[in-house]
DNA sequence: GCGTTATCCGTGCACCCGTACGGAAGTGAG
DNA sequence: CTCACTTCCGTACGGGTGCACGGATAACGC
């Protein structure tokens, strides 16, 4: 191995301990998949207008957030295959709206909270 | 251009409400900074177990993670670059800890309940 | 001082992801 | 029925990111 193999734990109690008390392997793909969508720029901004503004459709949301589009239609596909979204169709225009279920730790104003903790505190 | 400008908003009033509300493109690039640190199966792993066991050393952490040790090195130079981390040296061994200003909503026993709600409610 | 242990740091590679482009489907108006 | 509009989908490209390897640093014991 290209590194040694640390073969005798320091804190065998402790090691055990936190790796008893970990999260399932599941549990952890289920974060890490949620946490990534929440962790860009555009999906973080329209899930923040979507909290506000309840639905918008694509182009409305592409104003809103200033960026082309594509990239929104891009940023809900992604949102939508989560099942974070709920859709609903007037004639030929599409609202987009956080799906009842949408965790509410990652809404908007939770999230704003964290931003603020990250320079008040930090 | 490729796609339809979109020139007039359907929702004038919703989009300039939303725009307003708005996080600032610094907490954007702050919170997206923090969350794409917790979106690794490694590093999100890694937070719970410091959460646990209080301070670890790497080839403990790498016991406990089922990982190798450049995976956790690697990991925690990521974290303390961000400042989330605080060291200790014992000797050889240099314990690491969440940092005192720690985001209270990115500890361990939030993110559970953030896994348990996006099954249970979901 | 010397060897061993634990850890860190710099580099290179492969993979994933976000973006831009083009085409296509569905809907409402005349 | 045809046209205009809104949105979606498949594809290709560029950039960023995690990971593995090697060397280097600091500390303990003899």
């Amino acid at each position: 191995m290209s590194v040694t193999d640390h073969d005798h734990p320091i804190d065998p109690e402790r090691v055990a301990h936190a790796r008893s008390r970990l999260p399932s392997a599941e549990d952890v793909v289920r974060l890490t998949g949620l946490l990534s969508l929440m962790a860009d720029p555009v999906r973080l901004r329209l899930i923040y207008a979507l909290d506000v503004a309840d639905e918008l459709c694509v182009g409305d949301l592409a104003l809103a957030l200033e960026v082309s589009e594509d990239s929104v239609s891009y940023a809900l596909r992604l949102l939508r295959a989560a099942g974070l979204l709920s859709t609903r169709r007037d004639g030929r225009v599409i609202y987009n709206r956080l799906a009842a279920d949408f965790p509410a730790p990652l809404r908007g104003p939770c999230l704003r909270q964290l931003a603020a903790l990250s320079h008040t505190t930090g």
